[in-house]
RNA sequence: GGGGCCUUAGGGUAGCUUGGUUAUCCUUCGGGCUUUGGGAGCCCGGGACCCCGGUUCAAAUCCGGGAGGCCCCA
């Protein structure tokens, strides 16, 4: 790169450090550059920006399908809670009282009773559910909706990550049994989020049950998906909680069985976010910029014609037919046919906000009836015959997803280590890494390494006993739980 | 919860120590010519001192407070 290139990209348009290197800058950086997210006057609030609402929209449309295939119906309840509703389940006050914003005024005028804009919404619905819910021809009651939430308490606001308002959907079902709400959240976690998060947004996870203290206020259990950034920090990818009956006693939702006896109900709610959106800039973007995989890609194909005047007009009718047989084959495709920019700074530009196939086609390629094919994670151009650029392209997007998962296990196999006894745990958690431990599930054990480490316990992994005759890694005594510890955003 | 750094145009910056003409440069943005296979070139134009208060003839610069951003520790 020359001098002037170098200048150019620290002062313009490009991503002037590496990930490798500072990645909070990066990250900000990536954010800005590629049109993500914008800052605003209110501190931690943000602007989503097309690119990434459309990202938004497209994990939308994936979690949406799948919920309603599962007989899930979509409302929309109020954002402002009454106080005293919010106040009805005790642990879930204690633990969102802190961070929650109060409306107290009208105009001038001072309201008789405050009102919290919504943190999450089980009490807003579960009073409409006590009158919803009557009989066993009821249940179950499956609903969600899509909405934002506000969360004002924390000191470092971050794009996506954690912002004070953020969107995202929540479900909430009623049922008659344990055993059904078990089932529920186990559904939702493992078909629809795991699928999600796996399968479209190529991001490896540990899935499993949180501990009683980092659980939900006022639910039952819950359980998680875990990512790891590539500072070796825990992100939460989404929840799925079993309330219990917790809050069926405080908003008395009662049905009569089929026995004719009256019954409270199981209750489970749910949630992923647009910090999903974070999760998928950090886990793949590169020192070019973002990286995204193709299935949650806003435009998974962009056709970058090469003009010159004399050929300008051929190349772009040719430009215009591959657009149209790419979209006809279900890739959706942009063509770039701005004629201010010169063809190195429009690779550059898509590079930047992460476009999976870039297609160049310029009057030699046209000669030759063949196109240039660039796949934005490896950056290899290879040339491929118009006549079977279609399936190439498809084949190219379903490797470029394949590899993008494999890449991000690798990468969360790298970032966790075993701990035997609690030195080795220290050492871990000061190394940026993962540390997996067996526990004597003692919660004492948990607040110890909390304080002393500012890590916490991430998840208790589903399918992962201790091995007979394991020590819990921090006080030595009879250990009962696999534990994955790490700090976390 | 504790500590540190920072804030000048859309982005990146110089100027601040020692107050003083029209606030520097790169990039972006608008117009024109020209060019386009890895951020092309030339000409013209537009755009900023985070907010409130104080000191002063005069504040981006000094003082006080506030807001916002970033980092580290718990």
């Amino acid at each position: 790169m020359s001098k002037k290139q170098k200048r150019e990209k620290e002062s313009g348009l490009g991503i002037s450090v590496k990930k490798s290197e500072d990645l909070s800058e990066w990250y900000t950086q990536v954010i800005q550059k590629a049109e993500l997210a914008d800052y605003t006057s209110v501190s931690g609030c943000m602007v989503l920006r097309p690119w990434a609402y459309a990202i938004w929209e497209n994990i939308q449309k994936y979690v949406d399908a799948k919920i309603k295939a599962l007989g899930h119906k979509n409302v929309y309840f109020p954002m402002f809670i009454p106080e005293s509703l919010l106040k009805k389940e005790a642990e879930h006050v204690e633990g969102f009282v802190p961070e929650v914003a109060w409306v107290t005024h009208a105009g001038s005028e001072k309201l008789a009773e405050r009102l919290a804009v919504r943190p999450t919404s089980e009490t807003i619905m579960y009073e409409s559910y006590s009158k919803w819910v009557r009989s066993w021809r009821d249940l179950p009651l499956l609903l969600n909706q899509w909405c934002n939430v506000v969360r004002w308490e924390f000191k470092h606001p971050r794009p996506f990550l954690r912002t004070r308002e953020f969107l995202w959907q929540e479900g909430h079902t009623v049922h008659a049994t344990k055993e059904d709400a078990d089932k529920e959240s186990m559904t939702i976690l493992l078909d629809v989020y795991t699928k999600l998060i796996e399968n479209e947004l190529a991001i490896a996870i540990l899935n499993g049950k949180k501990t009683e203290n980092e659980k939900f206020p006022g639910a039952l259990y819950t359980t998680t998906m875990e990512a790891v950034m590539p500072d070796g920090k825990a992100l939460q990818m989404g929840t799925s909680h079993n309330l219990g009956q917790n809050f069926a006693k405080a908003f008395n939702i009662t049905f009569l069985d089929k026995d004719e006896k009256r019954k409270t109900v199981w209750q489970t709610s749910w949630g992923v976010t647009t910090r999903l959106i974070g999760a998928i800039i950090m886990a793949h973007g590169d020192d070019k910029g973002l990286v995204l995989p193709p299935k949650i890609a806003p435009t998974q194909a962009v056709i970058v014609p090469i003009l010159f005047d004399k050929t300008k007009k051929e190349v772009l009718k040719e430009a215009e037919k591959i657009k149209e047989s790419l979209e006809n084959a279900g890739i959706s495709t942009h063509l770039d046919d701005r004629d201010a920019y010169s063809a190195g700074f429009k690779f550059n530009e898509w590079e930047l906000k992460g476009v999976p196939l870039r297609i160049e086609v310029g009057p030699r390629d046209i000669e030759n009836k063949q196109v240039v094919l660039v796949r934005r994670d490896i950056g290899e151009k290879i040339i491929i015959k118009l006549s079977s650029l279609a399936k190439d392209a498809k084949k190219a997007l379903d490797e470029m997803q394949k590899e993008l998962l494999e890449k991000s296990k690798k990468s969360l196999d790298e970032k966790i280590k075993v701990a035997k006894e609690y030195n080795e745990l220290k050492k871990i958690i000061d190394s940026a890494m993962i540390a997996k431990i067996s526990w004597c599930e003692n919660s004492k054990c948990e607040e110890k390494i909390k304080e002393e480490t500012g890590a916490t316990m991430r998840v208790m992994p589903f399918g992962e006993d201790v091995k007979t005759g394991a020590k819990c890694a921090v006080c030595g005594k009879a250990a009962k739980k696999v534990v994955y510890v790490g700090k976390s955003y």
